[in-house]
DNA sequence: CAATACCATTGAATCGTTTCAGAAGTTTGC
DNA sequence: GCAAACTTCTGAAACGATTCAATGGTATTG
């Protein structure tokens, strides 16, 4: 069964296209009469009207932006959405929330999806790890889509605002040497991502600018997955004694940092009275 | 500056449309020569192709389906979102989410984005404290959206999916009996909401099923608000003795709950010792 | 050099609505 | 009984892109 349009709710009911916009639309230039027989064949057809034709013809009045995120389950990006949702409605803008979840494809359809509806604007959490495909921000690029990127996407020009991973850390990495910290160590991500790097070049950082000397056996690599963390956590500690623990562990992410106080519990360590 | 289109590219540079549709489409039935002088008017006059045209001409291939929900830092929500977002995604549509942030105003907008965009359907979870403004969703029954909301709204015939409030707290209530409890109370919520009004009942229910007694004193109105139910809980145990506490406490939400607990917390009353 | 193939381009038709000037029919007013 | 006013309805134009048969021009072939 063929969608049915305008026009063949026109034809069936016998008046014209005008009139049968005139029902939808309610406009009370209709008599009752052909108003009810309309309605009628309206919902014999099981008529819809198609958005897309209407929003061409009455011009698109609504200002919107997208995101894509990564991952619906992870607060940081949800934090973000929930951020940019409400600049953007200071603004008079919605925001249309989708979510990617590590799919190539999926984030190929969405960024799509906000061309083709017009949708004003993107703000793209992109996947960058492994090998980038990256035709379909061309395709934006080529029809002069404006979007920002949260991550550098090699190969790709646009505006892009990402996290300063090398200060962020440098600046914890201080504070706690404010604190009187001289075992501080670092629980680093997974080596494949471009945050760990940046972090662990931070943490360095921190300690050149210090008076402090930086060893190779601060920077821990425990990865961001939770069992990960957790037993590689259990493990560094298992495997020195009392006064070998550091001071301060500077975490690379929440989730890291939740895995390593549950391991710290079970070691029977104290946060934050052993270990900040 | 009026938004230029396909027409004003093409009259500029000195081509017909569909010249300058070729060139955009990247197909390669355009000379190098006039593809880069296209291109160029292109940038001269900030064209971009207007998504909507496009999608009406080309038919509107986006399976896609799109859910309001009121707050994007309540988990019950995001983490309902995800579900549907999973489930949606194993059939080939995508999920469009947004949040209403308790706006009537929002709620309208964004039920009006999803039809005129085409979103296929929508599921809605809908204001329905106050004064219910519904012109909106009647809207989308004239035009034959279809769409199912999360909450019954008086006035309105749809599919509703809810909770099943009275049954959930009974089953929580015969849990705690079958556990021995006796001394249970209800926490309940704003008196506002047809959830709290619910979910007494099915306490109360709970207790006419079962040889135990029901007395009015055991629904404690607390409300759900953080402070709000917080202080409460603290007047609520300051204004009796130990012997008076209930063994066990059935809580409104999640975030009532939490604050349930700090209170008893600070309180000195243990958790799961003293009171379940 | 005629026949054929190939290349780049055009422009009218199309997608499904809404709008609005005008027509046709009915009512009112004097 | 005629003009004016009102009510209802029509149908062509418009929104901004894409498509594709037709066209004219150039290159290739025997």
């Amino acid at each position: 069964m063929k969608k049915s349009t305008i026009e063949d709710v026109a034809k069936r009911a016998g008046v014209s296209k005008g009139t049968v916009s005139a029902v939808m639309n309610a406009r009370n230039t209709v008599s009752l009469h052909t108003r009810d027989h309309v309605l009628k064949v309206m919902k014999e057809l099981h008529f819809r009207p198609q958005g897309i034709a209407r929003n061409l013809r009455n011009g698109n009045q609504y200002k919107s932006i997208g995101i894509i995120i990564k991952d619906l389950n992870y607060p940081f990006f949800t934090a973000i959405a929930s951020g940019v949702r409400e600049y953007a409605s200071s603004k008079g803008y919605s925001l249309i929330i989708t979510s990617s979840e590590y799919s190539h494809h999926a984030e190929e359809q969405l960024s799509q999806f906000f061309s083709a509806k017009d949708v004003k604007g993107a703000i793209i959490a992109p996947l960058v790890d492994g090998t980038a495909e990256i035709e379909h921000l061309f395709k934006l690029k080529m029809i002069n889509y404006p979007f920002v990127l949260l991550a550098d996407v090699k190969g790709i020009q646009a505006n892009v605002v990402a996290i300063d991973n090398s200060n962020a850390i440098k600046k914890a990495v201080k504070y706690l040497m404010d604190h009187g910290h001289t075992r501080i160590v670092h629980f680093a991500g997974p080596p494949s991502s471009s945050h760990t790097l940046e972090r662990i070049e931070g943490f360095r950082h921190a300690f050149s600018e210090s008076m402090l000397a930086f060893r190779e056996d601060m920077v821990v690599s425990v990865g961001s997955r939770h069992e990960e963390s957790y037993g590689n956590t259990l493990d560094y500690f298992r495997e020195r004694n009392r006064s070998e623990y550091p001071t301060a562990i500077v975490c690379f992410n929440d989730g890291q940092a939740l895995a390593i106080l549950r391991a710290l519990k079970e070691l029977g360590i104290r946060v934050p009275e052993d270990i900040s």
